[in-house]
DNA sequence: AATCAAATTATGATGCATCATATTTGCTGC
DNA sequence: GCAGCAAATATGATGCATCATAATTTGATT
């Protein structure tokens, strides 16, 4: 799953290590407060320093990582004030993206979508949390892609890319049903109703997202 | 102007050479098919190449600079296609923190807006267009601020970022009047009405990009 | 035993040497 | 005079040595 792959890449080490350090972070391998050391990491991958900085520096400039400290990497702590920032600005973003793939999906596209919440259905029947969280981040991207806005999904990627370590801690605490909003996403799809799909997928972020604010706050008042 | 220094910024050689490659490219100083090289640059300014590397790379993946050959790196010229995408995606970015703002707005932040259009209104009738560019990006950034989005700042200024050879390139051909559509955005800042600040910038992006667009197609349709 | 300071270590920043390869230049032979 | 190959050059990629400084450890003193 290459997002980034719209601009031609470089198979440059940097953007290997890169894409590495991405997936760690979407899977949730990257926890929140996780520290990352250049040398180190260069040495468990067996290159130089030099393309596991470039990546690490790429990261920390979109705030996938956090410099605190000059000598201090880290994954960021998401706080309350942010993640509403970022739920607000995913809602008019996937929104203008399930609106323009809803009048443009052709047949093919409403089955890839399908089959992705039928597995994802699968996964959630079978309690694997990973593959839930993979299928459900395929699904909304899939609707990006089907809208045909490439550097749409750029932005979103690097939105999700902070996301990712927050959703992992979120659902080994004990997953939620975020699939059932995926559903009326579907109906809406299948009609070609862009304004209905808009809301459907506003309505997952922001009632699928319940447990992430709930985890969020929770934390923030405990300290 | 720091936009970036939300992210407490490292002041690192790095971080300063991308902010002065920001500045460059949202001037208009770098216009597009200008080619950047790294030991060139890196002569200029007294550093090695190792800074200079940090800041383009970092400017390559947010697609500020690209990359055509693994060696030739340029100011990419924007298409029609890519614009329509940013200009979908900025009236719902923009028209969220217009919305945002106008419900915050203290009278202070009244007062800053008026400053920047009084002076606006004066560089557009001593015909400095720079200045005039420079002060309508001002006027979009400090909606974004009242509404103390910081996160959607960084994602704004990104996308600025790609428009800004293109702007620059537009209105040396002869500047239009894209003052005049942020007079309907004040009127509904004053008020408070967020609905109507959001649908003013909208019609701002909109009928005040059109010179750009036609801009585009033009030389698109040329070659 | 506690405290503070000096030494050590760890780690990102920076500079630079070298490599691989694409581009340009120029020479050779027809 | 031109085609084509070879040498030279240009340039980003990579590796690595060194530096500055923050964190940690150690040890001496009280």
């Amino acid at each position: 799953m290459h997002y980034q792959l719209d601009t031609l890449e470089h198979d440059n080490l940097g953007s290997t290590v890169y894409q590495l350090l991405c997936n760690d972070l979407l899977q949730g391998r990257l926890q929140p407060g996780a520290r990352l050391k250049i040398r180190e990491l260069a040495e468990q991958l067996g290159t130089s320093v030099t393309p596991v900085r470039d990546a690490i520096l790429r990261l920390v400039q979109e705030q996938a990582l956090a410099m605190q400290s000059p000598r201090d990497i880290r994954v960021p702590y998401m706080t309350v004030e942010r993640y509403l920032e970022i739920r607000a600005i995913r809602i008019r973003l996937e929104g203008l993206a399930a609106e323009t793939a809803a009048t443009k999906a052709q047949p093919a596209d409403i089955a890839r979508l399908e089959d992705i919440v039928a597995r994802n259905a699968v996964a959630m029947t079978a309690q694997d949390i990973a593959q839930g969280c993979a299928l459900n981040q395929q699904f909304h991207f899939a609707l990006v892609d089907i809208a045909g806005l490439p550097f749409l999904h750029g932005i979103l990627y690097r939105i999700w890319l902070q996301m990712g370590p927050l959703i992992a801690a979120v659902y080994q605490q004990g997953g939620s049903a975020m699939l059932d909003y995926h559903y009326p996403v579907m109906a809406a799809m299948r009609q070609g109703d862009g304004a209905a799909a808009a809301l459907a997928i506003g309505d997952d972020i922001l009632s699928g997202g319940q447990a992430i604010l709930l985890h969020l706050q929770a934390r923030q008042s405990a300290g």
